[in-house]
RNA sequence: GCGCCCGUAGCUCAACCGGAUAGAGCACUCGCCUUCUAAGCGAGCGGUUGCAGGUUCGAGUCCUGCCGGGCGCGCCA
């Protein structure tokens, strides 16, 4: 089932063979030039210079022995020693025939699966989520989408930010805020059990979001300058450390609300993880994990705190070392990621972890990466951090509102959708729809508007946020996507309604050709997104697949069609569909059936 | 100071182990709805790929230097 690329490279690396040469510098590749040739195959050039003779003379032999293949109708040489290749309408018939039937739309999967995890890189516990965060979701899950569908075992782990001083000083101004949480809370810490269940979560339940989001900055900002306010902090810190139950509750609830909303936002965005681990998950493993990189001698006192070095002969700079304990004695961030490698290794022991990560961590995870090889707790190269740009704003800066904060995700979520929503009642769509399905569209394309935009460029340049380029919705866009994907939903209802059911594919249109060649390309951009971590080569493939159907639609009538040419249309059309919510699915796009 | 990333059309971005004429979208100009959804299709306009060298038959892509921008550089996460 393998694509025409794969099918003609045999072919021309076979032909190499035959003529003594290097066979895997016959492989053939996309036409640069659709205009000449549907695929073309660039060795003759490499292997003139290894052996020593006129590249067009061994493009001419490699041509002469392809000639009698009856799949190509033409066989060129071009140019300095190319060799073009154009298939014949039978062959490329066939390969939509094949794609057609085939449940991956010709698709492959990788020889040998392995368990890969996706981390995301952790929302914090207290902090709802902000544009910074979209784009560790919207590649993170493409990324975990991208690796299931080539047939890896992949879990996606949410993995918060739930644990340390910041859960001390929040918890201290809730209590300060709340007398009535306060007087819970220190009950509990008192081991008094007088309160009912009942009593306890009418008042934590008035612990919200909002006021942990109000109360944070606020806190940390004291913690700052306050010396009396940080020591309480750090000590309520300890306290929750050691599982003190009142301040262990308080903390539960953090975490509840949290992750109640973290989920909501999430949702909506199409995306949805496996786990919700956090950094406390590993609090426990922490001291022994500590003790036993000390017994294999890899601690270093230093300054004070216990080190691991990392650094090695031949780096380009000095990196800093892995700081394990503090001069404090706490547990550091990268102390906690070496333990969440432990854990990982412990339970779902994966072949590949996936960072995630703005790409300005890329330091640390090298670091930490480092100490986990050297510890044994991870394979060499079996940590890799996917980094990305950072979100800035028109002008280069950090992205911010007119009025100078943050923007939530919640926020730019509800203002594309209501976007979509005026789009719709523009057009005059929906109307007659229930209210219902009026939003669920409203939603998609709001959705398929914000990660299209984000996906189609690739994860490592820088981003520059601008609302009202994801907010339109014509041109190289999700909804541009959506819309030819539901154009032809819409013609596949017809036909049904109709009694008019597919039949055998025939390629004879140029726009026929076009875009069964472009159907043929998703295995080429699915392993392209798979090596690379970069969803941008499937999102251009979808972008390029809807351009291909929608040059066939206008081109090529299906319905009104003869017949046989109606059923064959009408086949390609239901192909191009499935493919393309095949990899709008795999970027975490979902398509309504109408809009 | 050291290190990493980036610099491509007016703007936002692509470009498959180095390959032919560097591609899309937006913006701008023009054409196309009595036939399957015009959020569409077609055509046009727009480039010395930051600069200077080097390697190569061939460089946006590899190497060196420079200019410009972003980021990072042990007790926050």
């Amino acid at each position: 089932m393998s694509d025409l690329k794969r099918v003609l490279s045999e072919a021309v690396e076979a032909a190499f063979a035959e003529l003594g040469l290097p066979p895997e510098l016959g492989r053939v590749t996309a036409s640069d030039r659709p205009d000449l040739a549907d695929f073309q195959s660039n060795g003759a050039l490499a292997a003139a210079k290894r052996v020593g003779k006129n590249p067009r003379e061994l493009a001419a032999a490699v041509a002469e022995r392809l000639a009698g293949d009856p799949r190509l109708a033409a066989v060129e040489i071009a140019g300095p020693g190319f060799i073009n290749l154009k298939l014949t309408d039978a062959a490329l018939s066939a390969r939509a025939q094949q794609i057609a039937a085939d449940p991956r739309l010709g698709a492959e999967t990788v020889a040998e699966p392995r368990r890969v995890l996706v981390d995301y890189g952790g929302p914090n516990v207290a902090k709802p989520m902000h544009v910074g965060h979209l784009r560790a979701s919207i590649i993170g899950e493409a990324i975990k989408r991208i690796y299931r569908f080539r047939g890896d075992e992949v879990l996606g782990d949410a993995h918060f930010g739930d644990w340390g001083y910041q859960m001390g000083l929040l918890i201290g101004a809730v209590m300060d805020e709340k007398p009535a949480v306060a007087a819970i809370v220190e009950a509990l810490n008192a081991g008094e059990t007088a309160e009912t269940p009942e009593d306890v979560g009418a008042a934590f339940d008035t612990v919200s979001l909002a006021d942990l989001d109000r109360l944070y900055p606020k806190a940390a900002a004291k913690g700052k300058t306050d010396t009396d306010y940080r020591d309480r902090a750090r000590k309520i810190t300890a306290a929750l450390q050691d599982r003190q139950p009142g301040y262990f509750a308080l903390w539960q609830r953090f975490r509840d609300v949290t992750q109640v909303a973290l989920e909501r936002d999430f949702h909506a965005l199409g995306v949805d993880f496996d786990l919700w681990k956090g950094e406390s998950d590993v609090e426990d493993l922490i001291d022994p994990m500590v003790a036993e990189l000390d017994a294999k001698g890899l601690l270093v006192d230093d300054q004070g705190a216990r080190i691991i070095r990392v650094s090695r002969e031949g780096d380009k700079k000095q990196l800093p070392p892995l700081l394990v304990v503090s001069s404090e004695g706490s547990a550091m961030y990268g102390t906690t990621d070496l333990a969440t490698i432990l854990d990982r290794r412990k339970s779902f022991d994966p072949a590949l972890i996936i960072y995630c990560v703005d790409q300005r961590q890329a330091d640390h995870f090298e670091i930490v990466f480092r100490a986990a090889y050297l510890a044994g707790y991870a394979g060499e190269g079996s940590l890799e951090h996917v980094g990305f740009g950072t979100m800035n704003g028109t002008d280069g800066k950090p992205f911010k509102t007119r009025e100078g904060g943050v923007l939530k995700l919640n926020d730019m979520i509800e203002l594309t959708r209501e976007k979509a929503r005026e789009r719709l009642h523009e057009a005059g769509l929906g109307e007659n729809l229930p209210a219902e399905a009026f939003e669920d569209i409203a939603g998609k394309v709001a959705v398929a508007a914000l990660k299209f935009a984000d996906l189609q460029n690739f994860r490592g340049t820088s981003y520059v946020f601008d609302l009202d380029r994801f907010t339109s919705f014509e041109g190289k866009t999700g909804p541009y996507l959506l819309y030819q994907a539901v154009r032809v939903k819409s013609i596949l209802r017809r036909a049904e309604s109709e009694g008019v059911t597919p039949g055998p594919i025939t390629i004879s249109e140029p726009a026929e050709r076009e875009l069964t060649l472009t159907l043929d390309g998703f295995e080429t951009a699915l392993a392209e997104a798979y090596d690379k971590k970069a969803p941008n080569a499937v999102a251009e493939h979808a972008y390029r697949l809807s351009q291909a159907f929608s040059k066939f639609y206008a081109a090529c009538p299906i319905l009104q069609a003869e017949p046989a040419v109606r059923a064959s249309r009408l086949a390609l059309a239901a192909t191009a569909l499935a493919q393309l919510e095949r990899a709008l699915d795999v970027l975490g796009i979902a398509v309504p059936e109408r809009m």
